[in-house]
DNA sequence: CGGCGTTTTGAGAGAGCTCAACATCGGTGG
DNA sequence: CCACCGATGTTGAGCTCTCTCAAAACGCCG
């Protein structure tokens, strides 16, 4: 659900505007927390950096999304916040959410729907982890994002971007595609992919 | 936070519990949500098998916490929860903690906070998934649940229940584990394991 | 004592990662 | 208009590590 749809007038109108560059920092791990963030354009993905040097990517945010919900109830964010691509991005102080959250119950409750979602897309994210194959990874990721023909992925990025995105090197996500092309699984055009007929 | 520090006495009045052997089942996917679950007794585990019989393990809960939060808002579970060991679970009716809600902000808020906490325990696990090395999960793993002194890590099961959680076949971890404790990166008794004090 | 599940160790194979080389595509500047 | 350049896309070869299948101690409980 839109921000604007739950949120009162009056924290609306508290929000600040931020201009981000490609690969930017909105936030890092560590820093205090400012407020709600909500992506008005482009791209911001959400990771972890472990101590091997490797990138988790948790969440990749487009325009409507928001992020750092789950930062409301923190001090401090415990991930880092990247742009993607140039992007401009809202955010509503904490205080005057929380304080929505204190006088408007329907606030509330939406805020927790939108956080339930988070839980569910995080659990198909970690199912995905879980798959070791690359070529049933992609499957499942194909499968989870089609679009209302429940055949066709959009793809928002590049290819690179995937891979990191789905936890494989880009070579294995390219093999892979290539492999699934052969096998007619999948059809390839630019910026989709299309899954073919078989269920098995 | 516990569910009766938050949840209207009404509410709390209207669970009822129910009894679970080691092994059953107390939802599965695709099950019409029946309201919020709190864990009085015994472990349950959330849990997805994907389509080639493999199970990932999304969660564990002990007593006190809640599980199926994510479903108040949603028409049908999207995982499996089974019981580990015998177990007693108490369901809170979902409408009745959504009349909590709307009448509640602090309820709400006190969810909202819960849910969040959900976020980034999850993120976590995305992470630990996203580790290939099963020597590093294993670590990653202990820092995260380490006790209060930082170092040593209570066992909740038996070590094959730890792998499944860890989405590591039991042999990968039995031999990281000896592996962890000849380079003495770890101590091992029965029921716990100790960090040892290298930082690298 | 017998049986069953956990814990351990062994050997082999498969699959993704790493390093490397090359092709392709856009954008920039001469 | 074309040459250059950086990033993306693609393919190759070898290595490492986990998974899989197997087998054998070990521990607990009836």
């Amino acid at each position: 659900m839109p921000v604007k749809d739950w949120l009162p007038a009056a924290a609306l109108a508290a929000a600040t505007d931020r201009k981000l560059k490609a690969g930017e920092t909105l936030f890092r791990l560590g820093d205090k927390t400012a407020g709600l963030c909500e992506i008005i354009k482009g791209r911001v993905r959400l990771a972890r950096v472990d101590r091997a040097g490797h990138e988790t990517i948790l969440h990749v945010a487009g325009p409507g999304d928001t992020i750092a919900e789950a930062s409301l109830f923190s001090p401090a964010y415990h991930c880092d916040a990247i742009a993607s691509t140039d992007a401009v991005v809202r955010t509503y102080p904490k205080q005057v959410v929380l304080d929505a959250f204190a006088r408007e119950p329907k606030a509330a409750q939406a805020f927790a729907a939108t956080l339930a979602r988070q839980v569910m897309a995080l659990r198909a994210r970690v199912e995905q982890r879980n798959i070791r194959s690359a070529r049933e990874r992609i499957r499942h990721y194909l499968v989870l994002n089609a679009g209302a023909d429940g055949r066709t992925v959009a793809l928002r990025g590049t290819l690179k971007d995937l891979a990191a995105e789905l936890g494989l090197t880009h070579e294995a996500l390219y093999r892979a595609l290539a492999a699934l092309e052969r096998t007619g699984d999948i059809e390839r055009a630019t910026g989709k992919i299309v899954l073919g007929s078989r269920k098995a």
